[in-house]
DNA sequence: CTGTTAGCGCGTTCAC
DNA sequence: GTGAACGCGCTAACAG
């Protein structure tokens, strides 16, 4: 009972007015960094808090200033197994890192089904949130118009190809560049007969690496060397390669969409007794852990989620304090080629 | 311009309650699900509600009724990458998942520094969550005690051991009954010459799960037969298996803490020359995603990361809707033995 | 059943 | 530099 004060009851801005013997309007003051509170009642005020163990209420605070402090990182997928795969984690931590170093709380909003996405759309209307970074592996346009109305900042995770009524600033990954050095990296080799196995078809970025992998090969292109799966698992890579078995002896190498596919690529093509790079090289696309685990080890387009998370988030904060982005800013973040093994 | 009236500044309760002709305590009761509405008024508040766009403000909401509908998921981790692995992923989105479909946000709080513990512990002072969810990877203490004076509902993710001053509900997988299991499973074959790969020191799932082989292995466990490793992954378990090395050719089997170190041991194992399961066993635990990828594919010891994180929340909405838990109340998950070709 | 009113905890003019 | 008062948008208790 010596204890100091058992704070039974919520102290409040007013208790440290109180304490301090100032009027509660200056204690905000001091709170809110102005400059017109004296350094003698600044002193009095810091020590009543440290006293009392004033926190301010979040609640109320976002009430009288009309901001939140809270950003919201909307993900969209089918599936929410899609939360397990490394690159949407990875840019979700640090997203949530860098929003956080920044005074932010991030809450993590996945929209998967119509009540979901009802639900998210209530939320954004309500001024729940200061921000939204919206980390799209689709091109469903449902979400992207919930922002309309909400006149609060947006990032998002995809540059779309199509233009849509609206538009916001967009992070996404230079991916027909990355396609298209790989796809390179083959012809340099003299493995000129590629195939190429294509990600899901309302993935942008699906698309964009498909025309990396065009671009590269240029004449040499042809579109019957071409498996458009449905998702981006492992048994569509197997699929792939059944598909492709009649001509697997005129084969020099299968570029495929993420690394996914590429290992379902390889463990078909082991099946039907074809060796791995020596037969047919094959690439992937991601660099997720697996590459590295695989036998053999994945050739692969690296992407750097962690920045993919971190350069949106960034561009949100610059938004946030003020700075005005135009809606058409797309960042363009760099791929790399990793040479292992499989090609 | 003929549009329904482009909404320019935020329609409040009162806009609504003049729309609607009644006062705008009568739309709050309505909004409230009040029983005392005539269903006249009702009709017409519904209408101006659908006409004006109106959606409660929820940080006037917070204040006004002291809850938040929010829920923190803290996760205490040395190491951010650790947010990457398939088991905290699967819980995070299922408590999201779960705590989304009672109407509960959730905001993600990550605790990996000194500056990041501060953090949060400010905003559980600030009251900015009903409830708190804690999943801890490590047994640190500095965490657990900043609920004390936050009287809100908090959720474990691991039974503590050791008996700390405050205690919460927990949630916990059967550890030691997995590993139990599994090394029966192995004595059963006749595999009696075991060594084990602990995980870490800091870790109580570390602890459980090794007391879990010694019950299993009776008068036959070994002290000298244990390693120690420092984490939880791949380098773990090659270490171990070269610290091993002398007694290898004795060796049944390795039964070991996890899959990443299972996964280790087997590499090593490899390049010494030993075949798995024929010349030595080995069996992990988790069946991570990584668990069938491997080749031999792992024995290993199932948990349902998914069941966690929605046990989890489940039982933290129910302390939410009032539902009184004692502390110490702990649910334990089954486990289960999955075997593949590793053992 | 409904209108009125007093807070919720804090930010922000204003005078002083 | 500082205090008083009002407002943020909504809930809840109280009359009527």
């Amino acid at each position: 009972m010596s204890r100091t004060a058992i704070a039974t009851k919520k102290v409040t801005i007013r208790d440290v007015a109180r304490l301090a013997e100032v009027s509660y309007g200056t204690v905000s003051r001091y709170l809110n960094g102005n400059e017109h509170v004296s350094t003698d009642a600044a002193r009095r005020i810091a020590k009543a808090i440290e006293e009392s163990h004033y926190t301010p209420n979040k609640a109320a605070r976002s009430l009288a200033q009309q901001r939140t402090s809270t950003v919201a990182f909307i993900v969209q997928v089918e599936s929410i197994a899609t939360l397990l795969q490394a690159s949407t984690a990875a840019a979700m931590a640090e997203a949530n890192q860098t929003l956080g170093d920044a005074g932010y709380q991030m809450v993590t909003l996945i929209a998967n089904s119509e009540d979901s996405t009802q639900r998210i759309a209530q939320l954004v209307q309500s001024d729940f949130a200061d921000g939204y970074l919206l980390f799209s592996l689709s091109e469903d346009d449902s979400l992207i118009n919930i922002f309309r109305t909400a006149h609060r900042p947006v990032v998002l995770s995809e540059a779309s190809d199509r233009s849509t009524a609206v538009s916001y600033p967009a992070v996404d990954f230079a991916n027909a560049d990355g396609q298209c050095s790989i796809t390179r990296y083959l012809l340099d080799q003299g493995k000129i007969r590629l195939a190429y196995v294509c990600g899901p078809g309302y993935s942008p970025s699906s698309s964009k690496r498909l025309h990396g992998f065009k671009q590269a090969m240029g004449a040499y292109f042809d579109d019957s060397h071409v498996y458009y799966a449905d998702d981006w698992e492992i048994a569509s890579g197997e699929m792939a390669a059944v598909e492709f078995q009649p001509m697997l002896h005129d084969l020099d190498g299968i570029v495929c969409a993420n690394d996914n596919i590429a290992i379902g690529v390889i463990n078909q093509l082991r099946r039907f007794g074809y060796r791995v790079p020596e037969d047919i090289a094959v690439t992937g696309f991601d660099d997720s852990p697996i590459a590295t685990m695989m036998d053999p080890k994945l050739t692969t387009v690296r992407q750097d989620s962690w920045l993919h998370g971190r350069v949106m988030s960034q561009l949100l904060l610059r938004m946030l304090h003020g700075e005005v982005v135009d809606h058409q800013t797309v960042k363009l973040l760099p791929t790399e080629i990793v040479t292992r093994q499989s090609a």
